[in-house]
RNA sequence: CGGGGCAUAGCACAGUCCGGUAGUGUACCUGGUUUGGGACCAGGGGGUCGUAGGUUCGAAUCCUGCUGCCCCGACCA
């Protein structure tokens, strides 16, 4: 009872909170802002990692690492991408503490201030771009194709545990190229990469779209993006890729040798995932009794609880349940037997469901008794005995089975909460009612978007890749539209 | 960074109005009985009441500064 978490329909807000932290996910941190990812929530981004490493590679790319620290002059050399990180720098000014002869303690040493102040990355693009440069010298070197697994820092205002912190892990893609198309090329993979693995892995549908200019990275010519609908009917950028142009390559002084020996700049993209694809998980499955997690993606796939009263009947026990772990463990199926006497039964099952197990299998006398277990899914809370010389088979199917159910039901809450409308009074009374995504004609001028934002709280998410092409007038100005973009409150 | 609320044991809270030396639930430790949906009984440990100062014989309580957290706005992946 300690443990239970308040409901989604109370407070969602709150409801995610809670979710977090006594699911053992997170926990803030003495630093404004910042948070400590605990060992079960860094499971599951190790697992997001695996999964994103290995599709990263698979399409030709390698890991690298670039350094924490940029000096400050290297940030203004692109003036949009300046403009947009400035506001968000922390910058380390010196190099050294002393001790504190008056008050204890240390104090910054006025004496080691540094020549160049260095900028704690926000992203990476001026620290990489500049080795770039020495990288690529002819048509021979390119396509270069990097990612790097870092944490960035970006000094928000206002933080919540993995959707939006101060410092947050991430993975950053920087890739460079000969031509235009194929930088353009890069970026839509990578688009798709991501897409696929919310669609897959985390069993999330996403909106794959192009940001307005107003949303789009600082520094790029084109910013895509996948976006995804949460509970609440808020919706959440989960991913973005970018193609730079030469923006990165004019600023940095990249240039290439063509076979025909001429010097033409390089063309460039940057994609990333960050830790909030854990807030998007959470939001998009889990329910008032806990996570729900993906089978995919779930640090333990299979717990198995035992059932007794005797060490005899544990022993009994232990010895179908260890059969069946090693059975499932060679299935990849990670599982978890968890024979600690020091929780009941009851209590086992509340904590495994706030973590999220996709299955548990309990085994008790009965069951030893008649040759069964009792198997129970988290996604829809049903239990069912299955014969023992079953269950193996049953579990596999089951697991599959719960990771196309979680994005079954994902997928028919988006479209239930998607909708399209035609006029201005209309977007506003569905917003203010139901929330969710919104089609609606846009003039594609930056200030209807801004008078609709400042109205109404929604943005653009993006323009959908997949919009049909119908023609119609601008919900705000009235103007012409060549197509609905979809709209919707963000986190 | 503006507006509001909060800060007391690991966690959730009471006590603050009206100053008198800190309490409840839960978690933790020990022993016993228990175990098919968050067990029960008995005993036990744990808090310089966010922090710095002020008022007072005496401060969790009154006053001031600071810090942090939560909610609402502006900014953002």
């Amino acid at each position: 009872m300690s443990k239970a978490i308040p409901s989604r329909n109370e407070d969602y807000s709150l409801w995610y909170n809670e979710l977090v932290k006594k699911a053992g996910l997170a926990e803030n941190s003495p630093v404004r802002g910042c948070m400590v990812i605990k060992p079960y929530g860094f499971a599951i981004w190790e697992k997001m990692q695996q999964t994103l490493d290995k599709m990263f590679k698979d399409t030709g790319h390698s890991n690298a690492y670039f350094p924490l620290f940029i000096p400050k002059s290297f940030l203004s050399k692109e003036a949009d991408h300046v403009e947009g990180f400035a506001k968000e720098c922390a910058v380390v000014t010196h190099y050294r503490l002393k001790t504190d002869e008056e008050n204890g303690g240390v104090i910054v040493d006025p004496d080691a201030k540094l020549e160049e102040e260095l900028i704690v990355r926000p992203t990476s693009e001026t620290v990489i771009w500049d080795s770039y440069k020495n990288w690529i010298q002819s048509y021979r070197d390119l396509p270069l194709l990097i990612n790097q697994w870092a944490n960035v820092v970006r000094w928000e205002m206002r933080t919540r545990l993995f959707l939006r912190t101060a410092e947050f892990l991430w993975q950053e893609g920087h890739t460079a190229h000969a031509t235009k198309a194929e930088a353009e090329a890069e970026t839509q993979q990578m688009l798709e990469v991501y897409a696929k693995f919310a669609e897959e892995f985390m069993a999330m549908p996403v909106t794959k779209g192009v940001k307005t200019a107003s949303e789009r990275f600082a520094g790029a010519v084109e910013t895509y993006c996948i976006e995804a609908l949460m509970q609440d009917g808020k919706a959440l950028q989960a991913g973005t890729s970018h193609f730079l142009g030469q923006n990165f390559a004019k600023a940095f002084d990249v240039k290439f040798a063509t076979k025909e020996g001429k010097d033409e700049f390089v063309w460039g993209t940057s994609w990333g995932v960050s830790t909030r694809l854990m807030g998007a998980l959470i939001m998009a499955h889990s329910d008032d009794d806990g996570l729900v997690l993906p089978p995919k993606l779930a640090p333990i796939q299979v717990v198995i609880v035992p059932i007794y009263r005797k060490d005899e009947e544990l022993a009994a026990i232990t010895e179908v349940a260890e059969k069946f772990k090693s059975a499932l463990q060679d299935k990849n199926i990670s599982v978890k037997f968890d024979n600690r006497d020091t929780h009941k039964p009851g209590w086992k099952f509340a904590e495994y469901e706030l973590k999220g197990v996709p299955v548990r299998i309990a085994i008790g006398p009965k069951d030893l008794e008649k040759g069964t277990v009792e198997i129970a899914r988290r996604d829809t809370k049903e239990k069912q005995f299955v014969n023992q010389d079953e269950t193996v088979d049953f579990v596999t199917n089951l697991l599959e089975e719960i990771q196309t159910n979680i994005y079954s039901k994902a997928a028919s809450f988006t479209e239930e909460n998607t909708r399209s409308v035609e006029t201005y009074d209309e977007f506003k009374q569905v917003l203010e009612k139901d929330g969710g995504f919104i089609y609606a004609h846009w003039d594609g001028t930056p200030e209807t978007e801004e008078k609709i934002k400042d109205e109404t709280k929604a943005t653009i998410r993006c323009i959908p890749l997949n919009s049909s092409s119908e023609e119609g007038v601008c919900i705000y100005s009235g103007k012409p539209s060549k197509g609905k973009v979809l709209f919707a409150k963000a986190y």
